[in-house]
Order: structure tokens, then C-alpha cells, then sequence
DNA sequence: GTTGAGCGTT
């Protein structure tokens, strides 16, 4: 057998598509994949019986049912049942866009091989929508995978498609999930300081204020010295505060993620801010600043 | 130069 193309399709009834075989007649699952996002099989109608059958699939490898592939028309098989998934979502996405733009957050991508590169990442999930953010992470002395990364989207339907399956990467099934570090509900009081952790050691005071500028007026940038990997913003503003909460923005190409900056001790009964406001801005700034330390997800 | 459930600081 020899090189050759296959028609492949969605579904029976739609256009196929040819893609081509290997030199020994097999067919990549890669392959299929590249066109076909998600796809993790063919199957096809035999002539004989009229029944669907799938195509013997080994270690990613898809062999030809008989002699060769013939003229049939393979169709693409999803992980479980995805059709009435979409279904799903589509009523879920579309509740959510009536309270208006979802946000979109970063993803974790587990089970990464370990040659996986941010290039791959990249070109793979571009096939599912605008990709603004792809992470391997590595051991820092060695520079090896540690098999597992992040990816953003700028669309939510599409973080919401690729959540919705397996991915095969370069070979093995990969899951993307939403991190834990934005699972189950925080958030606790509110006010008008957040928490940015995941900050570079490069990001200035200076540029941390220019960036937050644009959902609103910036009263204070606080970045601890020596170096820590977080900051804190505080806003004229507290419902912009609020809003930005529990979201990954990105700042000079970093995700950073924003939360709640949670007071250590609560003596504000005793000496309420708005006394010290009144009296002295600087007394005010300096006993907000002696109240908060970084939420306990972060310690 | 190995590994395979997890969780992001260069």
C-alpha cells in the first residue's frame, strides 16, 4: 500500500475532507486531529453489513480496515458524547452572555509530554480559537518539562470548548482544567486594595500603575522589597476593586492573578480608617498598609 | 540521559 489520501468528515452527511496517509497506508490520529480538533478516532458505514464500524486505532496510529481505505467516507469520533455537550453549552454560554462578556482565565494543561514546546501549545490550540497566552513549565536548572502548562483564550466560548474535552498533544491525552489557585469561592470582604501575585521581578511600581489605570483611578501600588513575586494595587474605587477580583490579567506577557488583599488583623473597630482619612492621608495610608498581608491561598 | 499526579515566582 502506498501513500494516498482519506475522505474524512464530521458527520455522514457533510463534506469530506481528504487528508493524507502514511507511506505504509496508516493514518496518523494526529493527523485527523490537526483538522479535526478533539477528534479521537474514525469510524465509518460498512457496505456489507450497513452498520457503523470504527477504524482499528493503535498507539495514535489508524489502520485501514480492509486492504486499503477505499473510496468510503470516515467520520470523526469525539471523546463520550460531545454533540449534546455542545448543546449544553451553547444554553450555558448563552444565559451568560445576557449578564455580559465572560471573562476569560487561565487554563492548567496536565499530562504534557515532556518535549512539548510553548510553540506546540500554541499551534495546537490555535485550531480551537485566538490563543493570548501559552506557559511550559520547567524546572528551572535543567530547563526540563515538568509535563504540565497553562493556556489562555481570548474568547470564553472557546475556553469553555477546549474544557469541554481531551486533547491529544503530541501524542498523549491532555486535560485542560481550570487551576486551583481560581477554584471554590474566596473573595471575602471588600475593599478597595487586591492582591497581584505571579508578579515578574522586572514589573515596576510605575508600570503596575500605568496597566491598572485603565479600569480605573489608582490611589497606591505597594511592591514589596526584596523581591516577593506579588503587589498590591489599591483603587479610589472599591467596586473596580471588587471587579477585578478573581481574574488573570496580563501584564508585559505575564499572568497575574488578582484577588482579595485580606486584612491579618482586624482592629478597625478600634481605630476606624475614615478617622485617620479625615485627619491625615499619610497616617490613613500607612495604617491600611499595616492591616494587609497576603491572602492565606498564597502563603 | 530517569518521571506521569499535580497546580503558576527566572
Amino acid at each position: 500500500m502506498t501513500e494516498c489520501y482519506i475522505r474524512v468528515a464530521e458527520d455522514e452527511n457533510e463534506e469530506p475532507m481528504e487528508i493524507p496517509s502514511e507511506e505504509d497506508g496508516t493514518v496518523l490520529l494526529s493527523t485527523v486531529a490537526a483538522q479535526f480538533p478533539g477528534a479521537c478516532g474514525l469510524r465509518y458505514r460498512s457496505p456489507v453489513s450497513q452498520c457503523m464500524r470504527g477504524v482499528r486505532l493503535v498507539e495514535g496510529v489508524l489502520h485501514a480496515p480492509e486492504s486499503d481505505w477505499g473510496n468510503l467516507v470516515y467520520v470523526v469520533n469525539y471523546p463520550k458524547d460531545n454533540k449534546r455537550k455542545m448543546d449544553e453549552m451553547d444554553a450555558a454560554s448563552a444565559v451568560k452572555i445576557k449578564r455580559g462578556v465572560q471573562k476569560t482565565s487561565d487554563l492548567i494543561v496536565l499530562g504534557l509530554p515532556w518535549k512539548t514546546t510553548e510553540q506546540d501549545l500554541k499551534d495546537y490550540f490555535s485550531t480551537f480559537g485566538e490563543v493570548i497566552m501559552v506557559q511550559v513549565k520547567r524546572d528551572a536548572k535543567t530547563g526540563n518539562s515538568k509535563g504540565f502548562g497553562f493556556v489562555r483564550f481570548t474568547d470564553y466560548e472557546t475556553q469553555i470548548k477546549v474544557m469541554s474535552q481531551r486533547h491529544m498533544i503530541d501524542g498523549r491525552w491532555c486535560d485542560c482544567k481550570l487551576p486551583n489557585s481560581k477554584a471554590g469561592p474566596d473573595e471575602p470582604m471588600r475593599s478597595r486594595k487586591v492582591f497581584v501575585g505571579r508578579c515578574t521581578e522586572d514589573m515596576t511600581v510605575d508600570e503596575l500603575r500605568q496597566f491598572f489605570m485603565q479600569y480605573g483611578e489608582v490611589t497606591d501600588v505597594f511592591i514589596p522589597k526584596p523581591f516577593r513575586a506579588f503587589a498590591f494595587v489599591t483603587f479610589a474605587d472599591d467596586q473596580v476593586a471588587q471587579s477585578l477580583c478573581g481574574e488573570d490579567l496580563i501584564i508585559k506577557g505575564t499572568s497575574v492573578h488578582i484577588s482579595n488583599a485580606e486584612p491579618k488583623h482586624n482592629n478597625s473597630s478600634f481605630f476606624p480608617s475614615t478617622f485617620f482619612m479625615v485627619k491625615s492621608p499619610s497616617l490613613a495610608a500607612m495604617f491600611e498598609r499595616s492591616q494587609y498581608q497576603f491572602p492565606s491561598s498564597h502563603v
